[in-house]
DNA sequence: CGATTTCTTGAAGCGGTTCAAAGTTGGTGG
DNA sequence: CCACCAACTTTGAACCGCTTCAAGAAATCG
């Protein structure tokens, strides 16, 4: 651990995650409205700075959201997967780099399209403010990981957060560099951080990309 | 330096901050029908996970945006100024506490008021939906400083980005810690860093919360 | 002015990086 | 089907930046 004053305020829950429920009108729309499309492993779907063309509702695959420093350094925002969008209208340029991590589906609208239905019809409207505010807090989450929690833990945290379910055998689709950029650590780190999980016996691995997470709680349900 | 890949993708511009120009609509909205109100330093202005009964548009005075953890730990996002807005409609708790650094004044609004403005002022909604995505943007770049930037850096990223201009004389209204706990690291060490950054040369201290950015460029506008 | 908070500075220790090398995996073609 | 190659992962050892703990200096407020 490092930094951040303890100022003795505990709350009850720490910080939790509000999946938007609000969706259903963006999906109705991209669905009856949107192109498919498809896109390949390592394709980038969308470059930073420049002019959002389509707004994209991923189906399936997983998508890195990222930035890279003039230097090539990179950090993965985050990992968007079924149902997140890419792209909001009313902003004129990507504000990160979209990249597909395996093959990946989705519905893309031309930002007008989105525009009209915006001022149209509310429900569409308020589920992407509810959207935005969402990805928002994911990126308060992040900030907590990134400053809160060592390396350990940190990559604890996104192995809950990945999961659908405790106990579930969950597939990586990322390489342990992704992982790395995303939680601020060297892919080594991230290598040792798994090992050091598996024999701590918090997850077990089935290879290198397979995990599924032996919860603290998962058989004693007890306090 | 630590993690991060170099994948060679340099860019001409690292990550720029839109400020957000869109807000007219809704600081007329605030100033019509807004109610003035006044905290004092250290007061808490709103309390994460409680509901939301007012929004606020900071006048006067910094705002600490903060989360705190079960152990006490606290992680401030953002030091929210003039122009800047305190919650969003439709959104039914706070997800980050509010406190006041020092004596400000704002105006609030019932989130009601704002959403009904929202529906029929298509320019409000536009305004507000510009403000969320600048906050977001604004937790990105605060991600990339955490995770590129070592600390002499980070502090310099901030000294830079919380300066209006360079060669301006600025007053911080928040402590070492208020600093550290925004830049992931401890207080003395933000102490150090001030330290090397005025022996550096790329700042200028008058007492321990005066500073002026001696841009690196500022009069040598050459190359 | 004294008392309390805030800031600075020093020295030791640790977590994570860096560099290096060996081990795995998955895909391709003989 | 096996051999080979490239990409990815694991592991080791030395080093460095930041934290931690501790003490002293400066600033702020009643």
């Amino acid at each position: 651990m490092h930094s951040v004053t303890s100022v003795g305020r505990a709350k009850g829950t720490p910080i939790r995650f509000v999946p938007c429920d609000g969706t259903d009108a963006l999906a109705q729309l991209f669905r009856k409205r949107g192109a498919a499309c498809n896109f390949k492993k390592n394709k980038t779907i969308a470059s930073e700075e420049a002019p959002i063309e389509w707004v994209y509702r991923l189906e399936t695959g997983v998508v890195r959201c990222c930035s890279y420093t003039k230097d090539g350094l990179r950090q993965i925002f985050a990992f968007a997967g079924r149902g997140d969008l890419l792209g909001f209208p009313d902003l004129e340029a990507w504000h990160f780099t979209a990249e597909a991590v395996g093959p990946v589906t989705a519905r893309a609208l031309k930002p007008e399209t989105l525009d009209s239905a915006l001022a149209g019809e509310a429900p569409v409207a308020r589920a992407l403010r509810r959207l935005c505010v969402a990805q928002f807090e994911r990126r308060e989450r992040h900030l907590i990981w990134l400053s809160y929690l060592q390396s350990e833990d940190r990559l604890l945290a996104f192995l809950t957060d990945f999961a659908p379910r405790e106990g579930d055998l969950v597939q990586l689709p990322m390489t342990r560099q992704d992982l790395g950029d995303h939680l601020g650590m060297t892919l080594e780190t991230v290598s040792r951080c798994f090992g050091s999980l598996r024999r701590r016996g918090a997850i077990a691995m089935q290879g290198a990309n397979r995990y599924r997470l032996l919860g603290t709680k998962t058989h004693a349900s007890a306090a």
